[in-house]
DNA sequence: AAGTGGTCTAGACCACTTC
DNA sequence: AAGTGGTCTAGACCACTTT
């Protein structure tokens, strides 16, 4: 129940370096140093540094020492899923359709391809709080019972058809007048402005040279009023421990 | 010259989670047989998984083997600071003032405590982006020198004060009306609908039982107009890699 | 030359899971 | 009992930095 030497180590580093004992930029002691400190390997201190290094606390220096890092203040964690543990969604179109300009630039659509589209509209207390659509690329052939059945959650609904590693977002947040059929949907005034969420899907290809940001295979839009609240997120170098 | 051992069985395990040969919820052969397989020691197979753990690609589950972990689909990282590439902050106002309820609030001030505010405009081609306003506590006996010198980026002007590394920052990104100061500094209608972007900075107090979130040290707003752009973020496995 | 971290070995013993 | 990962040792040799 004793908790492992090597963690013993590395928690009492970190609340030194918490605490401004050492202070970015600062050199630890050497492997070699702390090993003869608490008489054990050298493998065991390294295995401690390790986890400071990997929660990015600190970083090794070949030749010289491990040194404290700046935090990235800058950097920030943030949630984002289609699942809600608040509220409902409620079905409100399934279909395929000729795209918008904007789909079809963000999907890369050859002339003439079809779109395949979901709008939903999130429900809390019975009232709107969010429309969200959904387009993927429409391929000839397609059985349209397989889109129904699948069009679930954003990523996770390729992973039959991709390789799940392979799959990651771009997400980008603004402020836009809702188009029409939003409004109506939400029951609001034409061209309110909403938070807006767009996010591209995107498979990385086996030929990374010809496709290097990947293939898009999806791309989504959450238009959020104010019943659905804000969107937080989080900076600081904890965060990496946690997950 | 040669890539050490452990990044080549690491680079091939990699390889294959990524393009589905292992799937998520797969086992990976374990340290014995992967020692045998490359002929190396159990120390560096371990090394080599490791590193595979710490990109959260798997995870060991004691007893049984390491097993394909389902990506975060979910969990975004974003990017922002107060210092801008595109554009430069004119300083609109300097001050102390009487808090609003929102600020005290957020600041956990004692009645009647006063609180320093910075004003920023942001130009980008002569023309305002951005509007920045921040707030720090006011403690009797300040030298206005002090702020006025040091008043330049959030997290890192209160390094001297506080811990770098117990500074931490909520963040919340919402659509709101600007208010009547905002709006005319940007040259905007009343009450137009801006992305803002609310930051509460943060230090680990050294008693934590106390004050579990830490003591408020700074809480800043930004009014980002379309002309700013908006923000984005990034979600995948591979993001941790390149840190 | 001396000190630092980086890689690697060939063991050991322990704790957990499965059969 | 056999297989798995978790911890730890006491070395070795290498590459990099400083003196």
């Amino acid at each position: 129940m004793t908790k492992p030497l090597y963690l013993q180590i590395s928690g009492q580093l970190r609340q030194s370096v918490i605490s401004g004992e050492y202070r970015p930029g600062d050199m630890l002691p050497s492997e070699n140093e702390l090993a003869a400190l608490y008489k054990t390997s050298r493998m065991t201190v390294r295995k401690s540094l390790g986890v400071l290094e990997s929660e990015g606390l600190v970083r090794p220096w070949h030749g010289k020492g491990y040194f404290v890092l700046q935090p990235k203040y800058t950097m920030f964690t943030m949630y984002f899923g289609d699942s809600v543990t608040d509220g409902r969604f409620r079905f409100q179109e399934v279909n395929i359709i000729r795209p918008t300009k904007n789909v079809a630039d963000m999907l890369q659509l050859k002339k003439h391809q079809m779109t395949i589209v979901t709008r939903r509209i999130l429900e809390r207390d019975g009232r709107p709080a969010a429309f969200d659509e959904k387009f993927i690329p429409y391929e000839r052939g397609m059985p349209s019972i397989e889109f129904e059945l699948h069009f679930t959650e954003f990523p996770g609904m390729f992973e039959e058809r991709f390789a799940p590693m392979s799959l990651h977002t771009d997400m980008t947040i603004g402020v836009e007048a809702a188009p029409v059929h939003v409004c109506k949907a939400l029951g609001l005034k034409t061209a309110t402005h909403l938070l807006v969420i767009s996010r591209l899907i995107r498979a990385d290809s086996d030929e990374p040279e010809a496709n290097p940001a990947g293939i898009p295979v999806g791309y989504g839009k959450q238009y959020l009023t104010e019943a659905f609240g804000k969107l937080s997120a989080k900076s600081g170098y904890y965060l990496q421990e946690k997950l």
